[in-house]
DNA sequence: TCAAAAGTGTTTCCCATACACCCATGC
DNA sequence: GCATGGGTGTATGGGAAACACTTTTGA
């Protein structure tokens, strides 16, 4: 490096531009035991939009981390969850979208088995509780025992980040391999769990033999997954074929 | 809005957490007039990476607009251009992929024909040009009149940035309408024109009578386009029907 | 009459969809 | 036996790909 640029960048000042702060907020997804799609909200100790619901992040340490990195950290802070699936969704960056200052927020989108998740409320959350997600003419709904959320009710601009992440997710579960990582087991599964995580994240059924096809044409035979010649076997039912997911290095994009 | 919040918005003071620097930059792409695919850069006046090509951009100017907003800013600034199809592609969040501070950027793409392009070195830019962009085993390299730059001799991480676009609009082109923002005329154009920008962006040719059909199929029958019961002559060849292609409000994802 | 580009028709294969039907298990 | 869910076979239709062919123009 030259030497006046080393002199330049001692002397930068990195004052002299305003500044937003920067958040990461992440969208969690889960399935229940009745393989609906769910989603993790806290409550908000503090304020702006104190007591109301919201997905769970927080503030970027400037310096030290880059924003998915920071997700992360939350991420475990919140759930205890380490090694996630993190896809970055949307870059939110309206200057009145939080009142105390200008707010950037990254927000990501995770996709995790409910057996791998340990829900508790942290420092900033007077709760956390999954929530159903339901869909009416108004919109989506957010429903846990006894508790009934509208979209419009959620903190700051969450609902937008939350109806993006629902349809970028149901735009690529078709082609690429999001569902695996709401499997309970990634290495022994069956075709009908995968099937019941299609179902729920684009809200129909689905036909059995076309989904075996597909699933046999699109991962078996690509070597994505790998056929385990074992059984799993629960009474009253015909016993079931395992297959087991190879992972992969993840795209970013 | 209760006392207690107002009061507490009114005292927060945003500093007590350490914030990063944001940018906006933006990989505008168009085609020359032998349809290749080009790609603005402009050559860096200032330090780091003083007197190396990098995209276009600029420092968000915090609590007074988006970085979208800002994007266009230094569009219209690096171009001269308004109005244009800016879609976000990923943020850039690395502590260390700028020497002079933590720097943040959030990436967008424009696609812009080349007739609306006024290039012009602004203050922070000693040279703007359009370069084609080449395939070789090496990864991409860029070229214009005598110059030839490496991807790896670009300033920062835009090569990164740069890669990520062109696999990102490969990807969507096929489903979604940026091809016509490519258009010299979206209101009256050719099946051909439209091909030989399907052709520039896949780096491959394409079947006339194919892509007729999936024209005609996916647009014209859609109502996303309207065939204009004109023609165009043009010396030597037969006269080509015209279509136009019908505004919609864009989506942001 | 020829080159160049516009435009048409046909055939083949794959795949999505629909749906009828058979299989293995526990009770 | 029958309910439950696992698993198979087949028929249909539409679209992608390949390619041979015709049309219109200017030179």
């Amino acid at each position: 490096m030259l030497e006046e640029e080393k002199k330049f960048i001692a002397e930068y000042d990195a004052s002299k531009y305003d500044r937003p702060s920067v958040t990461a907020d992440i969208v969690i997804f889960t399935l229940d035991e009745e393989d609906d799609l769910n989603i993790l909200l806290i409550k908000r100790n503090g304020f702006p939009y104190k007591d109301h619901w919201a997905i769970p992040g927080g503030f970027l340490e400037a310096g030290k981390e880059s924003v998915e990195d920071a997700a992360k950290r939350e991420l475990f802070e919140e759930t205890g969850i380490k090694d996630v699936f993190l896809k970055q969704l949307y870059t939110f960056s309206d200057p009145g979208r939080d009142p105390r200052t200008h707010v950037i927020s990254v927000a990501y989108t995770a996709l995790v088995p409910k057996s791998q998740l340990t829900i508790r409320a942290g420092d900033d959350a007077g709760d956390a509780k999954l929530f159903k997600i339901k869909y009416d003419i108004n919109g989506i709904r957010f429903v846990a025992d006894g508790l009934s959320i509208n979209e419009t009710q959620l903190a700051f601009d969450h609902a937008k980040m939350i109806r993006m992440a629902i349809t970028r997710i149901r735009g690529r579960i078709d082609y690429e391999m999001d569902a695996f990582s709401l499997l309970k087991d990634k290495s022994s599964f069956t075709i009908y769990e995968l099937k019941r995580i299609y179902e729920s994240i684009k809200n129909t059924k689905l036909d059995t033999a076309n989904f075996r096809k597909a699933f046999l044409r699109n991962y078996v035979d690509t070597g994505v997954v790998e056929a385990l010649n074992e059984k799993r076997e629960e009474k009253g039912k015909r016993p079931t074929s395992l297959y087991a997911f190879i992972e992969k290095e993840r795209n970013v994009l």
